[in-house]
DNA sequence: CTCAAAGTACGAAAAATTTCGTTGACATCA
DNA sequence: TGATGTCAACGAAATTTTTCGTACTTTGAG
């Protein structure tokens, strides 16, 4: 019962995915879902999100045997802290550097750059 | 020696941090720099310098007694590097979701938003 | 009921990262 | 010269993260 969120380390952050694609996620969906991808054992999955649990990373339902895990936080206020974590870490809390970066890291499609537009006008529109 | 470059590390990223804006420096530097905004020993630094140097995040000009480190890449390389590892695990590769959250996770200043309208101009610009 | 399958709990090993003490080399100054 | 201060090297301790073995419980099939 950690009272602030620390950030999930790397294999926390592979289980969050899951969970975040799969909505809630067993111990087993998760591991199944995980080794697509990456070999690696049961109890190693289990023992991680009872960590998370404890961390407040994830929030658990115990009514069913196989006990079901949600994220605690939404995902887009994980990657916001992520992303913001990164901003000041490494590219002296500029967002504009950071999303430079982004942008040339890897193509965005012609929608998303559009939708990214809007979101700029949108930010120029409340100056307050 | 490593032929990749390894993601760095949480502390090797201060020290890169602080190299980057000195451009190149001594452990004695970088650990004053570094004791400005948190408790560090000098010989906690060195063996870092040391270990990045040997994983290649680093090179060391041993010509003088006090040695002067550089980075190995260039600060925009190791940033891309890192803003596309967080948009790979974090992200599902998205730009467009990092982009989102990094610009409602700080709000850029208007020079800067006009700014990323142009790399956005670019990028719509050569659809080859 | 009994056995096997699937689950949780948990300690502890293994691996990766961070920290630091100690040693010896070199430099500087009085 | 010799005392003092700065530096690199390096082993090892401390800490954090990751992995897994084992024990115990519950469920369902036969």
């Amino acid at each position: 019962m950690a009272p602030q969120q620390p950030r999930p380390t790397d294999s926390e952050l592979d289980i969050l995915s899951v969970i975040w694609q799969l909505g809630e996620a067993t111990v087993r969906q998760v591991h199944t879902e995980l080794n697509k991808s990456r070999e690696t054992g049961y109890t190693t999955v289990l023992k991680l999100m009872q960590i998370m649990t404890d961390k407040g990373l994830l929030v658990r339902d115990e009514s069913q045997r196989s006990h079901i895990y949600r994220a605690r936080q939404r995902e887009t206020s994980t990657q916001k802290q992520l992303v913001k974590d990164l901003m000041v870490r490494a590219f002296g809390g500029s967002p504009e550097k950071l999303v430079m970066q982004a942008l040339s890291a890897k193509r965005a499609k012609p929608e998303e750059i559009a939708e990214i537009r809007r979101m700029l006008d949108e930010l120029e529109g409340d100056q307050s």
